[in-house]
DNA sequence: TGCTAAATAGGAATCATTCCTAAACAGGAA
DNA sequence: TTCCTGTTTAGGAATGATTCCTATTTAGCA
């Protein structure tokens, strides 16, 4: 995706927020970014331009243009926020090996009914199918033994 | 799931691990549990029963059980690993309002096929579908006003 | 019954994230 | 344009889940 730093301003004006250079800054470097980073990667990549940046404002702000809508926080582990500004209904490939995640469209997947045994009063708002394995690279830097394990399940079975 | 104490020490012992009254403890209220239960929520509840039992050990028995392959880690959020003995294939529902989890064993869900977009080196081993939503407690209990905006994209669309 | 490696408990350390607060600033009002 | 006010920022401290470290205990085998 690629906004230019009008589309990020006008947004920011549409949703009622401020637009300050830190803050525009930080959305830009997560609009560009297809690794889904953390609070920390963004601290790393804007801070050279904003050496006064405090991580404290990148979460800030993260939770910001998440309460806007122009962001979502991806929770592929209990262990730390990954952030994407892809809106559009999408699912994600992680490789166990790097923890790498990968954007998926298929548009197939957006097709699921609801399941069954769903208790009656449930309302279903959205979904996301979590993909896992391991990337090309993880694949043969890992032991040729464990390549293909048999305790793993195909996808499909 | 309903397991004896014999049950749960020849597991222990297939899997080459020592059969202690605090390891037996932690995995049978795990496998009694359909709630997926913190590693928190496990010590307060076998603490009773052994007073001197540290959180450490629930930590250190659910990674050694995990190890194993007896339990699996459900990242549900970025904040605390929620454990599940569930080893069959299914998937969950997550209520947005009260953070409860429900196992999902819908087989049509173990059915999809691998997505369109993946690069060709990447291996797929597993996947899980997390629907969200709301159940009807937290339903009923938000504003009326917020039952059903119009911005949640309907799960069949 | 003894031995030994694994398991346990307790305390301290780590690390992502949040809380608190004073100073700086964006954007509307005058 | 200038001023005002609520928002944003930065920095430091606090929080809380998880891990690390270590001495003691224990399960399971010889």
């Amino acid at each position: 995706m690629n906004l230019s730093l009008e589309d990020i301003q006008q947004k920011f004006r549409d949703c009622g927020l401020k637009s300050t250079p830190q803050r525009t800054a930080i959305y830009q470097a997560l609009v560009h970014s297809t690794a889904h980073p953390t609070a920390e990667d963004l601290f790393t990549q804007v801070s050279p331009a904003y050496p006064m940046l405090s991580l404290n404002t990148v979460y800030y702000t993260l939770s910001v243009l998440r309460t806007a809508g122009l962001v979502q926080e991806v929770n592929i582990g209990h262990d730390r926020a990954r952030f994407d500004a892809n809106l559009s209904p999408h699912h994600h490939v992680i490789c166990q090996g790097c923890q790498g995640i990968l954007d998926i469209m298929d548009p197939r997947l957006n097709r699921l009914t609801s399941p069954t045994g769903l208790p009656k009063d449930f309302e279903i708002t959205s979904y996301q199918v979590a993909f896992r394995g391991y990337c090309g690279k993880c694949r043969r830097s890992r032991s040729p033994k464990t390549t293909s394990p048999s305790g793993r399940r195909p996808v499909t079975q």
